[in-house]
DNA sequence: ACCTGAACACCGTTCAAGT
DNA sequence: ACCTGAACACCGTTCAAGT
């Protein structure tokens, strides 16, 4: 048995401190900067913190992203990377696109307001063009035109980051409030403006917040989708 | 005739720099800050550039704005006063809504990247507050029912911001960059990926950058005020 | 009472000087 | 050759000290 199998004493142990981890990688960088989202949120993320928690100091990152940019658009396609890809013989392809789109919601909605990052279309990673193809797949094999499909995807894209966007937004407003629900706010702010002049928002006051998020995003998901059908093959399934 | 009354011989004018021409309100802040944006693009906006427009100290603009976040919220109320509010009595209100979107849309896309402020919904500006009391009320007139009206809303606004956003980052693209125009660039990329993973994409290359903006827009909508359209009064028309 | 210069606590990014 | 401390040129916001 060789001698350096045997654990070094534990009260002799630490002659560093244990900040550095990890040898410094853009794997090791990507990790972290999605760990300081996940808990602190994107307005927290700095070049700086990112290296402070790794032991180095913030030029060193710049060894593995050209600047703040591109590391948040490399975090945000490792996050897509979580989306289960959608299915290409799924029978029911109506059903199918839904999944995804709830799919992707969920995904976005688990790191905080990271999907604030999401703005331009047509990313360009990894993870991003396969779910791309994924999707494309689906959507041709539907029989929608091609021309169809790939403005579609961009829609779809758009609602379901918009509304992620949303949400996120909601939640770290409520997280700073500890006060009433912000939603409750908003209605009662509504209900309160001078009837005569807005007559349609004081009466809608109570509906205009009314609906979990989930029903309005079925509801807009709904709206686009069953128009797609309308240039899809009669038959409803794929090949 | 008062001696009070004859100007000042100029070459004993200017004491003082000519820069407080006006005497500082929020009026005066938002106006140059609007003309910062539109002429340098949101991220040139700080608080201490639109102060030195004005001959001040950053600090003298927090008497007219608790921090920066209210000011782009007020500045991006002040554009949306710039929509003409579509009517409730129009003949045709799918038309209508369609012309209240366009409108919108355009009015975003001429204060460069400024709509990206708009980012959660149900904003409280007097201007957009009646310019929702109008949208409602030309709704809930064509007979679609009061939670429909409310989604439909959100789900409108959310289409047309992310439609003008996504529009007015290409073009902040293209500003700095000048060489292609970015959406060949994109076409390339897509076509020399790998065809035998991505399939799909390398086929829609062309299809993908296909169709100017304003189809693209116009699919979308079409998608959602056709949708909408079910849920309104068969006639087709306001009372 | 009002205004604001200077300070505070941060940024992203660069680069010369070290190893 | 690689790494990084320190510097640069900014931020938003606060507040004491002036008028």
């Amino acid at each position: 048995m060789p001698a350096a199998a045997i654990p070094a004493p534990p009260w002799r142990a630490p002659k560093k401190a244990p900040a550095a981890r990890q040898p410094l990688s853009a794997e090791a960088v990507l990790s972290t900067a999605l760990r300081l989202v996940d808990r602190d949120g994107l307005d927290a993320l700095s070049m700086r913190r990112v290296a402070q928690e790794l032991g180095t100091g913030a030029a060193s990152l710049y060894a593995y992203f050209a600047n703040k940019d591109e590391l948040l658009e490399q975090l945000l396609d490792r996050v897509v990377g979580e989306i289960p890809l959608p299915r290409a013989d799924a029978p029911d392809w109506k059903a199918e696109v839904k999944r995804a789109c709830f799919a992707s919601r969920n995904v976005f909605r688990s790191h905080r307001d990271l999907v604030r990052v999401a703005r331009a279309n047509i990313p360009t990673g990894l993870n991003s063009l396969r779910y791309a193809e994924a999707l494309l797949a689906l959507l041709r094999g539907a029989g929608i035109p091609d021309r169809i499909c790939a403005w579609a995807m961009d829609q779809m894209s758009m609602v379901i980051i918009a509304d992620a966007v949303e949400q996120s937004i909601h939640e770290e407003l409520g997280r700073r409030t500890e006060a009433e629900p912000y939603l409750n706010q908003v209605r009662d702010y509504l209900a309160a403006l001078p009837a005569d002049e807005f007559p349609n928002l004081v009466a809608l006051a109570p509906t205009m917040i009314e609906g979990s998020g989930d029903e309005r995003f079925q509801f807009a998901l709904d709206l686009m989708i069953d128009g797609l059908a309308t240039y899809a093959r009669p038959s409803g399934g794929a090949a």
